[in-house]
DNA sequence: GATGAATGAGCTTTCATTCAT
DNA sequence: AATGAATGAAAGCTCATTCAT
């Protein structure tokens, strides 16, 4: 049986390195150091830098706007559909948070190239259409600035890989709870009717 | 005159270029291009790049900051607090886009440094306590997680430096107040009572 | 092999041109060029200059010193040690010249570091002991002072990294009995019993 | 009554800042620290920066040639006039270390140029004529080798630079005889005759 | 696949020197 | 005489990349 190869490897120390100090900060010495192999070494897995950065930061990329996708092929209420989009993005920052660190701090909105600006395009219009959705049945408040609550939604999604500590997905079901209920109703203690 | 001649020039230059290369990606030749010199002549005004950096980001942390804590000694309601916080981040990133760009890029949640954690500490607490004290005056949900609430809104007003156009106090104003709905109102529409 | 196989080139070569342009005025690219490689190769084989002075100049350093320790625990007349200190120092400077060059120029009562501080100390030590145990065994003047006597064999010899010429053993032996002669015996004529 | 000029502080703070980090080892911003003045200052006294290393180390050489000089014209015993060179030498260590220090780490036997070989050259060979007009008046050991005695002489004498502490005129003197009475009498007790 | 070594470009930093004020 | 600022060359060092073994 020959020995499995060590991509897997490769690519989860280069997330580890490149969250802690950033791509640009991060050397292919510091990447190899953390594999257990030299530098010359890693060469033979890739074939730059800037390519073990998408190798990092697509699969996640890909499977949370995939699921955005099927969300919005969905007949459900606009309400349980955030909820969703926020349950999913948090599940994956718990089981990925180095993955999507990365791709929170060197590519989100940093147009890097057409291809991931057309994906932040699309995951961000996917989200707005939620909330349009929502208005235009009448769940939500029709004065909703609906991109503003989009990127704002996604916005404290993204700034939670700078804090949040992952390996334990309750946490991450209830962190993703108490996001949603924000978004739906507000801090504002509800007046019984 | 206590600085150097062009020294304002030269953080301008460095909040220019390292917001838009980021900072491990922009060298100090770039930076010293746009002012004007030679990247030799930047060492009469700092003693390193990284120097630099911190020039570059601690007005305006520190002025986010002091607004922050003035806030906390004034005797308003919560909501009122929280509409201002929003709107003083908003506009100080209007009027200092590549600064606070660099600040929310490099600096916070980092862990750079003792005092750059604590500051970032001290304002995150600053603003939970204004949803602590809006739990407590009974005016916002007593269910809230109100460090939950903290992280959210200053993740959505941090992630602002990555689409917000800037130089229109207006919209700033607009946006502010947009962000504070959502926080405070929620997206749901509110029944008739 | 435990050194990259060409270690011994880039020492011996650091040391022909520290011991030329001193350490101070000589570039890594000077001793990148004397071994035939680009001076960012030679960070294969060390982490910094001052790490390359140290490889220079250690190995006769400790060679030296082992010598006079070896030499101490010996059961010989204080002349005898004397002759034998001059020779050994002689030789080494005859094989090794520009190492110990660069030592006595760079290192040698410089107070660099603690452990240079050290060494220097232990072989001054070493080498006025033999003058004290002369002094008490009656064979050398008991007016004598030791420290100086020390000091100044020392300096005569480290003065000879300046004019000696190296390549030739029996010259080197020929100064060593020179030196000897001087230091115990002196300049006057002695007078016939 | 104008302020009088500058010049000799720069020399000695030159002195003294060149003897402790040697010569390409410091910077004309640490001499114009010493002095208190901008480094652009320094250029109102000097031309270059070699320039101002010859002008801390002109003077003693030029007075050590000229008075071993006027030795050598005089009609002495070679016993006296060896008694004479290590004085001189040794007060001028006593009294301006820094510089002699620079001398004899930067200059003394480096074939800078012709002219400071030359000085070398003439010391040196003053200083041997003493030993050879010993030798020649029956005084000195017939078998004396006068260069080797010259050059370990001035080899004992420059060493002092690494450890002598200067501001002691009579710890000077006391040097002095100390060392003539080596280099004349050696360190074997003398037979009763 | 892995290694050790080399490359060459580029980086941050230093520094002697110049010059207008 | 002194200053503050700029220059430009060169320094030490880093690093992505290549390649023979």
């Amino acid at each position: 049986m020959p020995r499995p190869s060590r991509w897997d490897d490769v690519v989860a120390a280069a997330a580890r390195v490149f969250s802690q100090k950033g791509f640009g900060g991060a050397s292919l010495e510091d990447v190899a150091n953390e594999v257990g192999m030299l530098k010359g070494s890693l060469y033979n897995y890739i074939t730059s830098k800037e390519d073990l950065l998408f190798a990092v930061v697509r699969p996640d990329a890909e499977e949370l706007l995939s699921h955005a996708r099927q969300l919005h092929a969905k007949d459900l209420p606009a309400s349980e559909k955030l909820r969703q989009i926020a349950l999913v993005h948090i599940e994956i920052i718990d089981r990925h948070l180095p993955y999507v660190s990365v791709y929170v701090q060197e590519i989100a909105g940093r147009g890097i190239s057409q291809e991931w600006t057309d994906m932040d395009r699309e995951y961000m219009s996917l989200v707005e259409q939620v909330f349009v959705e929502g208005v235009g049945a009448g769940d939500f408040d029709s004065a909703l600035d609906t991109k503003m609550a989009a990127r704002s939604l996604i916005g404290a999604l993204n700034w939670m890989t700078r804090w949040y500590e992952p390996g334990d997905p309750a946490q991450a079901r209830a962190k993703a709870a108490q996001l949603s209920d924000i978004f739906l109703s507000g801090a504002l203690a509800r007046r019984k009717g």
